[in-house]
DNA sequence: ACAAAATCTAAACATTTGTTATCGTTTTCC
DNA sequence: GGAAAACGATAACAAATGTTTAGATTTTGT
């Protein structure tokens, strides 16, 4: 747990009573390569805090296609965040990648931290900032960037996602078929 | 400036003497049609609150194509809020579509606000979140939905937004060309 | 260790979407 | 009020991307 514990005091000072009571709200959480840690279709009031492996984060259309929409890996929280804040059922799936080890932050640990930790709003403020920012990047490079560029740039951003997930996963990630992105990399030579 | 209360009191509670202390922070400013309130290349210190008028955000690409991105208008915080937060040079510009009536919002009042209200911290976790679920749900429609069920949808958002904005725009907030939308709502007969 | 499943590439073809050019209409701006 | 610009539709053509199928290789599960 020591690892949330980091993570969270690198962004908001918090004092080691205050962190030893909202741990306690918090328990860890095993799941093997290609667990469902959150399923679709249902309500969603945990966030998972990832110690190790990798997950993906995928959406079904309505042809039942799947796509990919992101993924996650060590010192991330990761969620349906946008359905835990709406009270929605959720439209996406956590799949893990590799067995993954996690701390189960339960809706009960964040409200508490909301009012009783000195600076819990600001924690949620910077939490939602920083997946606010990661979002509106993503549109950004949606709209000016061609798929071998976002090909390119998620190269830099995940250096070794490419031992971790299969391409064709990464594929989906970038909107096009594994087809696609097979011609894509070849055009590169 | 009763506006930007209202919209604020309906996120958290203020204090009449809080709200009248962060209200001098701020100031009106209007705008005549196809004016820029922001400017790319640029750091921004300031969010925009809208009173009356609409305006779209666009981002110009590497080969100098526009991309509409977003549309905003009446009670509406609006900005690159990206660049506001990490400091770095705005993308976007920001382009009234009609004349424009707002309230300023320099970054001294947000920090003021931040530190001086009761609920300050609550005020930029909640338009955080806000904005963080917006463009999730943008980020899910994109993988899911086709572009003539994204014009649908839109439609279902902004009712009135074909009066105000020329469809050519539309087009590029959809990530089409605007002779494809031609096509696609012909074919809807 | 071995059979089954998953993965990546490739080619041929189909579909979608973009590009360029044109035309008539509407809107804008002095 | 009138010239100029912006706008929306359309057609013909070009480019990008998806679909289907196949085969070779690797990984997985027992």
């Amino acid at each position: 747990m020591n690892t949330l514990r980091n993570a969270i005091s690198q962004m908001i000072s918090i004092s080691e009573a205050e962190a030893e009571e909202f741990m306690a709200f918090c328990y860890r959480k095993s799941f093997r390569k290609k667990a469902i840690l959150s399923d679709d279709d249902q309500f969603i009031n945990e966030v998972y805090f990832i110690e190790k492996g990798i997950l993906r984060v995928k959406i079904i259309d309505l042809d039942g296609r799947e796509h990919t929409t992101h993924f996650a890996s060590e010192n991330q929280f990761i969620a349906d965040y946008n359905a835990f804040l709406t009270g929605k059922k959720s439209r996406y799936q956590l799949e893990a990648m590799e067995d993954l080890e996690t701390v189960v932050l339960p809706r009960k640990a964040i409200e508490w931290g909301y009012q009783n930790l000195k600076e819990g709003e600001k924690l949620g403020r910077l939490v939602a900032e920083y997946y606010f920012i990661y979002l509106d990047t993503r549109i950004q490079h949606l709209y000016t960037l061609s798929p071998l560029e976002r090909y390119d740039l998620m190269n830099g951003l995940f250096p070794d996602i490419h031992n971790r997930v299969p391409q064709h996963m990464i594929a989906s990630y970038l909107g096009i078929t594994p087809i696609h992105l097979s011609r894509i990399k070849k055009q590169k030579d």
